[in-house]
DNA sequence: TTTTTTCTCGAACATTTGTTCTAATTTATG
DNA sequence: CATAAATTAGAACAAATGTTCGAGAAAAAA
């Protein structure tokens, strides 16, 4: 049976945090919920610890953390055009942000706007953002990003046709690109998103 | 010129919130980064906030923010087969959640697992998660979420032809489906997400 | 009602923490 | 080298903050 002040607190901490980006200290909490004294905050902070509501350094103040059991999500940087020679994976070319699940994947996670149609009919468009994991190297049948003269990334799949290794386009009007040494893999694509 | 501690002292505090919820105090800052004095900490702080760069309350602990530009997320639910008569907006039929931008859309969002290829042609697959705005509703060329007899939810496109308005696949071997007082439209797509 | 538990208050205390000032040190500049 | 500017150190101070204790008030239980 959570007190109605108990909610109220959590509450008030759960909007400081996510509104002014720190937590609050306990005098902030005792005016906002209209208690007195500084202990009984004290007092029903302990109990939401205890609850495992909350959490806290000790003796440390605005240390307050909210422990609300939500799915855990990481931002990847959105890396936009690559201009010749730059390195692909550099923030300073970071034109945005997604949101991926924390627990799915690993670190290596960069997103590339989609330029152009060549992977329509795998329901890729123009505009998309593919995000891939550098920590996979793509196998036959996968969606790969690939860098080609160290300039220019493409996403294409990835197959072998006859013993030799290609990038495949998912699209007719485009052309089977043999895999030769100015080709080299960045990851595998492991999500998309979209706005219409 | 950003001097080298400053950069070190920008990305303890960016790590600090990021991965303990809060900020470092001067002192904390000053044992991390090897100066002696909390002053010679206080003396960047001041430099970084001219520059733009953090921003804190005077006077108060551990309130310091970072100004990096980052896009904000909010985790909206995604709502799994819709069973008769059950609401389709309940949390409780929530199957799993997506992190989508917070300024960008308002507070009704929801998001809705593909069933089917019959929006195979606008690229979206079966098993993609549609993010749906239930304030907006949907015009003649958007892609809409539409609830049918109450127990079904489709995603298709919506349009006038020859002043009667259907709900339209993208996906020949599906056909126009007029819209009668059986079909209430239930918002917006306006986000795709796919696992590949 | 009586008893018990929970909640609240007030005050005092100990740390933590931000702030300020001056001087020493280092680094850049001419 | 001499000078100026930037950086760092040290100490002391004031304010903010968490913590604790005892007692009273309110609510719940017996």
């Amino acid at each position: 049976m959570k007190s109605n002040k108990q909610t109220e607190i959590l509450e008030f901490i759960q909007y400081k945090i996510e509104n002014e980006g720190y937590s609050p200290s306990i005098r902030e909490i005792a005016e906002k919920v209209n208690l007195k004294s500084t202990s009984s905050v004290h007092h029903h902070l302990n109990n939401l610890i205890e609850k495992g509501l909350l959490s806290k350094k000790a003796k440390q103040s605005r240390t307050l953390t909210s422990n609300k059991i939500i799915t855990s999500f990481k931002t990847v940087p959105i890396v936009g055009e690559i201009a010749a020679g730059s390195p692909l994976l550099a923030e300073e070319n970071k034109i945005g942000e997604v949101s991926v699940p924390q627990e799915k994947f690993n670190q290596n996670l960069f997103a590339l706007k989609v330029n152009g149609d060549s992977m329509l009919d795998a329901g890729i468009h123009d505009g998309d953002i593919v995000v891939i994991d550098k920590g996979v190297e793509p196998k036959n049948g996968d969606i790969g990003a690939f860098m080609i003269n160290d300039t220019e990334a493409t996403v294409k799949y990835l197959d072998t046709i006859s013993g030799k290794r290609y990038l495949i386009p998912a699209n007719k009007n485009y052309n089977n690109q043999e895999i030769n040494s100015n080709i080299q893999p960045i990851g595998k694509v492991v999500s998309l998103f979209r706005d219409i």
